[in-house]
DNA sequence: AATTAAATTAAACGCATGTTTAAAATATGC
DNA sequence: GCATATTTTAAACATGCGTTTAATTTAATT
């Protein structure tokens, strides 16, 4: 009876790697405060314990589980600002353009990579959640001070200051829409019998966003 | 040893209040969910039970405290958008005009109240506290209409859908503003050296959030 | 002043959380 | 194949939470 032959499945799946894509789930659904650890060890069906084994602490779980992102995110990221480099002329829009082909090379690490990843940026700045803040500005700060740069070089009438300010408006924005996008949705959809998505946030957005970074201060 | 004469400090403020600017001050600093009812109680010096006896719940006391500050912006802004009705011609800037005066009117309500009501405001929209917006919608859901028919007016190059959209993500990037600017504020400082502060960050964000506002589909 | 109502208090309840423990099971190395 | 790590497991632990209870104190009413 032993047909070892077909091996129906056997996966084999590492006790780490279930724990980290049952916590990025519900983590990118609920937020990190909103999960508990019998969520995910339920979700992932390990033992409760083997969190704390594996990761230490829940603290430790979060930073894996965004860090797994932010290691493919930010060195994509790098990549494509370093082009933009050698370019003679760049605009915003073209600094942009730089994190599209980043975000959607995150579905390599899940299956909805790119939603998850925004959606726990979302919650990272949303929630109290000031470790990951620190982890990412030691970690990936000259990367974003390479973005910080060339969005000045795309719009020079700027200051750094002001750039520093705006760019991060846009990550408020962006992750606004994240986190609230769904609520809203649903609102627009009442109120305007629209058929609102995902798609149509991120369109409204996109316009916003570089509407407000290239606000001029004098009309 | 009775003096009477005297009476030093016999304030009597009421339990209730008591609670309240308690809860409102915690609240704003570290967020809804952040604060037990056992800081709260400590803070305002009275008994952990009041705020059941008092209140009901905690829930009850969260829209208490948002509902003291609502009852007091919301016909205030509703009077200076019916300013707006007369005149002939209005832009984006003079209808987030109207929100200065009712904004400051809050410090009427508490000595820091217009502070405390942007980031209650913020942690209403970055926590999940559906209730909150519940409750905002249907007890002042006219003077929101009100608002972005006024939006529609100053720019009726865009749809209804384009400036509920561009609204909600002014909203998002303010109340991003308001509960990450303290930690912006500092990395500002270390940054660039810049003697930045509250006034700075607002200031920036309007003219983001105008520029974002007015942003034109077509370059 | 006596009686009734309202408010305050200390204590405990029930529950959920992250974490730790110590024994059992499994995998690894010689 | 045995000894040794490594991992998994069930249970308990410690803590903090919102809420409730029941007794006491204070205020109001008659």
């Amino acid at each position: 009876m032993s047909e070892s032959a077909v091996r129906p499945k056997k996966s084999k799946v590492s006790t780490q790697k279930k724990i980290l894509d049952a916590a990025e789930t519900l983590f990118a659904r609920e937020g990190f405060e909103q999960t508990s650890l019998r969520q995910i060890t339920q979700e992932a069906d390990v033992n409760l314990a083997s969190v704390n084994y594996h990761f230490g602490s829940k603290k430790a779980l979060i930073q894996a589980v965004v860090a797994r992102y932010m290691n493919v995110f930010m060195p994509a990221l790098e990549t494509e600002l370093k082009r933009l480099d050698d370019k003679p002329e760049i605009d915003s829009l073209a600094v942009f353009a730089s994190f599209k082909a980043p975000l959607i090379s995150l579905d390599q690490v899940h299956k909805r990579g790119t939603e998850h990843f925004l959606r726990l940026l979302g919650f990272a700045y949303s929630e109290t959640q000031g470790h990951l803040r620190r982890y990412t500005q030691t970690a990936f700060g000259d990367v974003l001070q390479h973005l910080l740069a060339l969005l000045h070089r795309a719009n020079p009438k700027l200051t750094e200051q002001d750039m520093f300010w705006r760019l991060h408006f846009v990550l408020g924005a962006t992750v606004f829409a994240q986190v609230s996008g769904q609520a809203l949705i649903e609102i627009a959809q009442a109120e305007f019998d629209e058929r609102a998505d995902i798609q149509t946030v991120i369109e409204h957005l996109i316009t916003f966003i570089a509407g407000g970074l290239d606000s001029q201060l004098d009309g």
